[in-house]
DNA sequence: TCAAAATCTGACCAAACGGTCAAGTTTAAT
DNA sequence: ATTAAACTTGACCGTTTGGTCAGATTTTGA
């Protein structure tokens, strides 16, 4: 409860200083790389205290409990995910539109993937501390912009599809590179991590993949030197 | 270690016994769910045992370590994922390949979905446990795969594409009915869990966007009734 | 039938856990 | 310079953790 102890004149929450607000910051940070790596129940306040090099009492006198410093993490993260996207109308171009949210999904994965990490633990573990969360705003924000997508159809502007789905299936595509990062570098044979030019071709292949799903790109051309005996065009 | 007395005759390995085989069984299971919930830190042997209706001491006496309990867990969940997929080569049909390819991994995402939830666990946390598996065997599966596909492009049976990056995003789609199942159910309006059809559609959804992909669908029509402002075709 | 092997299990242990606290030091406003 | 508020920290506490073990019970093969 942070201990505010509010001695004369209302100075509501003792949270004004300079201090305050960079050792916050750098618990917050630390803590989101330990809960990332271990998930709720694997994570321990000596882990997060280590790797913000405080004494493990710091982050209580900050955060309270472990769970507090937790929901704050994910508050964080949800608030992040959400206002990092354009608004969109239906009078917007799908082509590009589609093109440009896939770019910054793919942006977040490569500059902020341990906060998609943090997100993934919680959501494998079955959610249990943000389902309000996603049968809430996130539905929301989903039936809104499948709607959109349903009026581009309508008008014409791009193929029928399941909308929901493809929306899901860009987040899929596009958070697989930050949650499984280690198992992408394996397979390719990098060092460690991935590099630029992977998240690169990865952010091509997906727009390249949606664009063709919403026959919003020219059929791609087959090498001709031999005939093609199958499935239809 | 099991505790093989070895009090004679070199009878290697304790385990022929109807009940050990039982046992062990039930102790799996129960090990697979408490691991997909909570990961290896996160998760405890109480609640292994608990959940398997054995005292805990009793998971000791088959597995030792909680440990080694996890490797076997994690080994047979490898030998489930690379025997699911029937072989391929360069002769046979993509889109009919790809197809059951998808098929075949949704069964499995809508059937095990834990022992994919056990996967993304030990993924997000960095792999520490099976990376020479990333970068052994999955790594020789994935160029062989790959292989195949670029021999179909080669041949003009199919379109060009990233083939590697292709097989990871077939891997991101059907596994994210897995891993978030209760982010996709709360999103979907679902009470608990996806239903039946939920798998359907996104079966159908997922093989329609890599068959486009690849050039093996005819371009999908469009509503015709106004005109179409944009993007090629 | 009977004894050796296998299985079972409550009780127990040291280590690690989340969290508390009193006593100290630093900061900042007057 | 004074001092109250803010911040820091090692030591500590009750609980939970992974793992052990001795002794009881059941299974199995001859």
């Amino acid at each position: 409860m942070t201990k505010t102890k509010n001695t004369a004149k209302a100075k509501t929450s003792v949270g004004q200083g300079r201090i305050r607000k960079e050792n916050k910051k750098r618990i917050l940070q630390a803590a989101e790389k330990v809960f990332a790596a271990n998930g709720f129940r694997g994570a321990t306040t000596a882990d997060i205290a280590d790797e913000a090099g405080l004494p493990k009492a710091n982050i209580h006198y900050y955060f309270g409990t472990k769970a507090k410093l937790y929901r704050t993490v994910i508050d964080d993260i949800v608030e992040l995910w959400l206002s990092s996207f354009r608004e969109i109308t239906e009078n917007d171009d799908p082509a590009s539109t589609l093109a440009d949210y896939i770019r910054a999904k793919m942006e977040l994965s490569k500059n902020r993937p341990e906060a998609s990490r943090v997100f993934a633990n919680e959501l494998i573990r079955g959610a249990p501390r943000i389902k309000p969360y996603l049968s809430g705003e996130l539905k929301d924000w989903v039936d809104y912009k499948s709607a959109i997508l349903d009026k581009w159809i309508e008008q014409g502007k791009m193929a029928p599809v399941d909308s929901r789905k493809l929306i899901f299936h860009i987040w899929a595509m596009t958070q697989t590179w930050a949650d499984f990062e280690v198992q992408w570098a394996a397979v390719l044979g990098r060092e460690g991590s991935l590099e630029n030019i992977d998240y690169e071709d990865a952010t091509n292949a997906i727009i390249t993949t949606v664009l063709r799903t919403c026959g919003l790109l020219p059929l791609p051309a087959r090498k001709t030197d031999i005939e093609m005996p199958i499935a239809g065009l």
